[in-house]
DNA sequence: TTAGGATTTG
């Protein structure tokens, strides 16, 4: 239900929104995420008047504030929404200036005005095509006692004009085949772009230019001859003709061109409608197009190379390497031989990223291709293995160097491959995903282009490569991930390093369980109170608990002392221990008992020693456990000395205060430390060992939330967590410095005040799993095998 | 805002 009324009197609106994800501020959103799991919530400040697209649905702006009990003044606190679509009736109808509001499902994008209005530098933007919710609480009680209305809006039906029925100064939706494009890039300005022409039968033509500043949310085209449908453009003329810019609330689905492939919607929106009527939309573009071959291009593999022509080439990256400032040399192949002598690109062996067995054994069928320019920065961050199609390489001939040129008498000039700068007939290389089906043949191509004598080491090496690097897909390495691959990491992969990244779109997407390789910035974490991520851990029952609280401790402390004053036991010693008795003053005059365990050690110094101490209160306890090595609180129960409750800890030994687990342990009498003074072991393991407890292990839990632009995602960090930070969760608890060290840790990874634009990125290895079961089961992450990278002044 | 299909000159 697109809108619903909520009720003052049915308590405050957080309690009746279920499902609606968490609550995110208005300084915590990301730029091209959907939110479909979280919520925003504002106050209408501001209501303009909704008008009509040139596609036939209307548009509501609002601006909204954020309603915190802290009055801001910063751009942040108010923020421009859009609403699409059927949702704009209700809420044009319904929603007041005053009205609080929480949206779902909504998408953030760039604000263009936001130098103008001063407001957020984003804008949401609803429709109910992406499945938005709009939650009102009006402001007067007579309003909000109104009946709760649901609404019952069907599916938008979209219209969608002919290519060849466009006038200017409409935002329209239309459907076409590609005829010409260009990868994603990065514009001059802030947003990465793609510029596409599409067709359709009415012999129309539509030059559309694509901005955002999430490249994965531009369309995803992989080849000429895709089609495209494509919501909210704006129809505007330039150099007299009419050209499409993406509009707000944009939105594009692609499909295959293929008239074999499957009709599968490669989304820019996490969520779409998709009908009959566009399936059967599809259907008649893709008939129309391969009837009209004019609109395809045949590929071009490496063995049918032209001389001095340009082709776009789908392979495998082999081997790069930096040439100079603006050259990167790319080894690829495609599994055919080029029949051209081809000219070797020399450089440096130490420049060269790649395995040499894998370079060697492909040598006959790899060619080099030399990337220039505004290509570069791209084809550095590309990861071995990954499949490619790179657009518009020029197989340019060359004279052979003096000492080649008899050889070339005989053979021909030389051949080699530019991509030169610019991004001129669509030049420029795109990162295919291992499902698309261009990369299934050519996956074909490769097997069955290897050596037949698979006996040789370098044979089996050539099926490493093939086996092993799956290949990350478009969304993995977007220009924007490229970009990011430059920057540093403020954490570093401890293993695994071979393995390519992959979004976090597609690690949600995917079932576990499975591992995974991720570049996200830390945009969340819990707790933020960083004394609550330290927990006890019991390895046997794999149950986790909270540290106990001095409060508990004292308590559980008094009642002991009560009952020890009741028993009134008489202290004595044994033959392992010295007993001393100490008059507590006070009020309520107490007898403190310490026992003195005897060990064979020659230096018995109080910071060596092991004592039993009964009828302690907590600050006692803190007092004996900085003086001695170990305490072992006890008590005395008919004649025999006990263990406390188990929330009271079995031993503090170096400052550390060790817990057993109440449901695994079986205590057994204090005397069996006995065993210990023969061996003089006392390491907290032998103690616990010895008195049945199982002993507790400290441990690290956070959340972290992460996002790539494709996310967010929730992962744990915690058995690694110690390696991660560096720091013994034991240690940070009773050390000031490590808990100094630890906050400026967090504060590096997710800063606080500063825009998420801004935060560090991220390299962690992730892997799903399941907990629960049946109906209950859920996928979890965790982080493994990352460790913080760390910085000069820690 | 950006780009606005329309070949580097390595």
């Amino acid at each position: 239900m697109p809108l619903q009324q909520l009720r003052e009197s049915d308590g405050p609106i957080e309690t009746q929104l279920s499902g609606c994800g968490e609550w995110i501020e208005y300084d915590k959103l990301r730029l091209g995420s959907a939110y479909v799991d979280k919520y925003i919530k504002g106050i209408i400040s501001v209501k303009y008047p909704s008008h009509e697209l040139g596609t036939g649905e209307k548009v509501l702006k609002m601006a909204l504030e954020e309603s915190t009990s802290q009055p801001s003044t910063s751009s942040q606190a108010s923020i421009n929404t859009f609403i699409f679509g059927k949702l704009v009736g209700d809420c044009d109808s319904i929603l007041k200036q005053g009205d609080t509001v929480v949206l779902t499902n909504f998408q953030v994008c760039k604000s263009p005005s936001a130098s103008k209005d001063g407001r957020h530098a984003f804008q949401l933007e609803l429709s109910d095509e992406t499945g938005a919710t709009v939650f009102v609480c009006s402001k007067t009680g007579q309003e909000s006692a109104a009946i709760i209305r649901k609404s019952k809006v069907g599916m938008q039906d979209y219209t969608y004009v002919p290519l060849n029925m466009l006038k200017g100064g409409v935002t329209v939706n239309v459907y076409g085949v590609v005829k010409f494009f260009k990868p994603p890039y990065r514009s001059k300005g802030t947003d990465y772009c793609t510029t596409v022409t599409i067709v359709d039968p009415s012999e129309g033509k539509l030059h559309c230019v694509i901005f955002n500043g999430n490249a994965d949310l531009l369309p995803k085209i992989y080849k000429i001859g895709d089609v495209v449908r494509f919501h909210r453009v704006k129809i505007q003329e330039f150099n007299q003709e009419l050209q499409a810019i993406s509009a707000p609330g944009f939105s594009a689905l692609t499909f295959d061109g293929a008239l074999e492939a499957p009709i599968q919607p490669r989304a820019s929106s996490r969520t779409y409608h998709f009908t009959s009527t566009d399936q059967r939309k599809v259907e008649e573009l893709r008939r129309w197009a391969n009837a009209n071959i004019s609109v395809f291009k045949s590929a071009t593999k490496l063995s049918e190379v032209k001389p001095a022509g340009y082709f776009d080439l789908t392979c495998q990256l082999v081997a790069k390497a930096v040439v100079d400032r603006s050259a990167v040399l790319l080894k690829v192949w495609d599994g055919t031989k080029c029949p051209h002598p081809l000219k070797q690109v020399p450089v440096d062996r130490s420049a060269l990223e790649g395995d040499l067995g894998e370079i060697r054994g492909l040598s006959q069928l790899t060619v080099d291709v030399l990337v220039y320019d505004n290509h570069t920065g791209v084809a550095n961050s590309l990861k071995l293995g990954t499949y490619l199609r790179i657009h518009n390489i020029h197989a340019k001939l060359v004279t052979a160097s003096t000492e080649k040129q008899n050889e070339s008498l005989d053979r021909g000039p030389e051949m080699e491959f530019h991509l030169h700068g610019g991004t001129s007939y669509g030049r420029g290389i795109m990162v295919l995903p291992t499902d698309c089906r261009d990369v299934q043949q050519l996956k074909q191509s490769l097997e069955s282009a290897l050596p037949s004598n698979q006996d040789s080491m370098e044979d089996l090496a050539l099926m490493e490569i093939l086996n092993s690097s799956s290949g990350p897909s478009a969304q993995e390495i977007s220009p924007d991930c490229m970009e990011r691959c430059h920057q540093e990491s403020a954490t570093v992969l401890t293993a695994h390093q071979h393995i390519s990244a992959t979004s976090l779109k597609e690690v949600l997407d995917q079932t576990a369980p499975c591992k995974y390789r991720i570049r996200a910035k830390l945009v969340n974490y819990e707790p933020k109170a960083l004394y609550q991520s330290v927990k006890l851990y019991c390895p046997k029952c794999r149950t986790m608990q909270e540290i106990p609280d001095d409060d508990d401790i004292d308590a559980l402390l008094q009642d002991v002392c009560s009952a020890d004053a009741a028993t009134g036991s008489q202290p004595h010693d044994a033959e392992w221990y010295e007993t001393t008795i100490w008059e507590q003053g006070g009020q309520r005059r107490r007898q403190i008992i310490v026992r003195f365990v005897k060990t064979n050690r020659l230096q018995r110094t109080p910071e060596r020693s092991t004592i039993l101490v009964e009828s302690v209160s907590l600050n006692e306890l803190y007092r004996f456990s900085e003086q001695f090595g170990s305490v072992i609180p006890t008590t005395s129960r008919t004649d025999r000395l006990i263990l406390n409750d188990l929330s009271i800890p079995f031993l503090i030994q170096d400052g550390k205060w060790h817990y057993g687990c109440r449901q695994c342990s079986d205590p057994q009498p204090v005397s069996a430390l006995q065993s210990l003074t023969r061996e003089d072991s006392w390491e907290p393991s032998a103690i616990a060992k010895v008195l049945g407890i199982q002993w507790l292990h400290y441990v690290f839990v956070m959340k972290f939330t992460l996002d790539d632009g494709t996310g967010p995602l929730d992962a744990f960090l915690w058995d690694e967590a110690e390696r991660f930070f560096g720091i013994s969760a034991a240690e940070v608890v009773i050390s000031e410095v490590l808990q100094e060290k630890l906050t400026r840790i967090m504060n590096t990874l997710c800063p606080p005040r500063i825009n998420p634009e801004g935060f560090p990125w991220l390299e962690c290895c992730l892997k799903s799993y399941y907990v629960g079961e049946g109906l209950e089961q859920k996928t979890c992450y965790q982080v493994f095998d990352t460790t913080f990278a760390g910085f000069e002044d820690i």
